[in-house]
RNA sequence: UCCGCAGUAGCUCAAUGGUGGAGCAUUCGGCUGUUAACCGAAGGGUUGUAGGUUCGAGUCCUACCUGCGGAGCCA
């Protein structure tokens, strides 16, 4: 007889069904045996009377431990008394294995302790969840740039310089050839892209040496960048926002259950639809004095300032026009006012802070040049760059999205750590 | 990197400078409806490491290690 999921196990009512999978807690009532099964798709308590199975097989189902492996054969009944509305009555099951002693018990853990065992905590049905959101959101993003006439094509991930600061840089020993770093983002390369596809996206992992240590920091994190030829900077916020309304509004309605074992309060995810609030930075810097925050006009917003900006509004909030100091040397400066870049950053609700960072970029060789002076970077790094000012340069922008703070927000997560399965921190390697 | 906090049983935590305990997990026994079951019993310890103070240190002091919380920087 073929596996049946226990997803599909509705559509099994009274009939004879195998399940494979895992025990994910027991409790034996003299003549009766819970036991409690996970198979990837959900949980499953399956259920042994001793009489109607005999000693032999009642005794050996009271050896299975917690995170035993195993197949077992019964009928689907439906029971109100089992979580989840379905039952199985076990008429035979096969051990795989008796697992030793498993280390997460259904009772409190620290934080170390469950991050030393992310390989066994990824069972939970708690992480389970976060990981199905994941994917769908993953899966959203893709189809949005897919179906929105985008090209895939993804930037290196060792790269011969920074494309910001070099101290922030993973570097690796590269040949004969000096030292590669790994990459920060894949912007460069997807500006490249776009000039030879017009609509382009990149997706993958990216890395940041930087030595911080708060609830919203990895040091290896996925980000998808569009970039688009032809964009100005309203082109660009009109993206992000058409962008995000589709990925959040579409994991809303696919991933219901999910957000629930999550206990997520979905109402501010809800709001997530067009038009977004655009305020400018000077607008939201005058948030900050209206509420007697003491804050410099030049400086970037920490991350309580992006607390107290959101939570202004009931959606994201797209800020634009930075002080062009404390931004990229590749964006263009505002033509209504040098000091500004064309900047633009999304901030989601509920203090989750930056989501979305972007820019229209650079576009006249003259001003490029003179950026990358002025930020003292190694000219020859950029040679490649610069030509794509030479050969037919167009206005452009795009932006990149960090997939674990988008992850963290959905979920309504503490700290990011959760929202990859295996996350790389300052401190924390392993497993 | 800086500031703060912590490290005791497999896990979560107690223990006034004076005999290191409990709950969960594990093992054994009991129970026909458990939902992190319950009841009874047992095993389980170089108190992060190295020094120091003291008649006596899990507890006080110093250094180091490891982790946690926060800041700066960023997505």
């Amino acid at each position: 007889m073929p596996q049946t999921y226990i997803k599909e196990l509705s559509k099994h009512v009274g009939l004879s069904v195998v399940l494979k999978g895992w025990v994910y807690n027991s409790t034996n009532k003299g003549k009766l045996n819970f036991i409690i099964i996970r198979d990837g798709t959900g949980l499953c308590q399956c259920v042994l009377f001793k009489p109607n199975v005999g000693d032999e097989v009642f005794q050996k189902s009271l050896q299975l431990t917690q995170e035993s492996s195993i197949i077992i054969t019964g009928k689907v009944k439906e029971e109100k008394r089992s979580p989840g509305g379905f039952e199985v009555e076990i008429e035979k099951f096969e051990i795989i294995q008796i697992a030793e002693p498993y280390p997460i018990s259904p009772k409190d853990h620290g934080i170390d302790f469950l991050s030393e065992n992310r390989h066994l905590w990824l069972r939970s049905s708690r992480q389970h969840a976060i990981l199905k959101i994941r994917h769908e959101l993953i899966r959203s993003m893709r189809d949005y740039f897919d179906n929105n006439g985008f090209t895939l094509i993804d930037g290196p991930i060792l790269t011969p310089a920074a494309c910001e600061g070099t101290s922030t840089l993973f570097e690796t020993e590269y040949f004969d050839l000096g030292k590669a770093y790994l990459t920060q983002s894949s912007q460069l390369y997807a500006e490249a892209s776009a000039m030879a596809h017009g609509k382009v996206y990149s997706f993958g992992p990216t890395f940041r040496a930087e030595k911080s240590k708060t609830r919203r920091h990895l040091t290896e994190f996925w980000m998808i960048e569009p970039e688009v030829a032809f964009a100005d900077l309203n082109d660009n916020m009109d993206l992000a926002e058409d962008f995000l309304e589709y990925i959040i509004q579409r994991t809303l309605k696919n991933k219901k259950s999910e957000l629930e074992i999550l206990e997520r309060n979905t109402s501010f995810l809800e709001k997530v639809k067009k038009p977004f609030p655009r305020i400018s930075y000077d607008d939201a810097v005058k948030i900050l004095h209206k509420k007697n925050i003491p804050f410099e006009w030049g400086n970037d917003f920490g991350g309580a300032d992006e607390t107290i900006i959101s939570q202004a509004f009931d959606r994201p909030v797209l800020i634009h026009r930075y002080p062009s100091v404390v931004k990229a040397f590749y964006m263009k400066r505002d033509p209504e006012n040098e000091k500004l870049a064309l900047a633009l950053d999304v901030l989601a609700p509920e203090g989750y802070g930056e989501i979305i960072g972007g820019s229209q970029r650079e576009d006249d060789l003259n001003l490029l040049l003179k950026r990358i002076e002025e930020h003292k970077l190694p000219m020859e790094a950029f040679n490649w760059y610069l030509d794509l000012r030479k050969y037919g340069t167009v206005p452009h922008s795009g932006f990149g999205l960090g997939l674990e703070r988008t992850v963290a927000w959905v979920c309504g997560l503490e700290h990011i750590r959760e929202s990859s399965p295996f996350p790389r921190m300052i401190h924390r390697i392993t497993p």
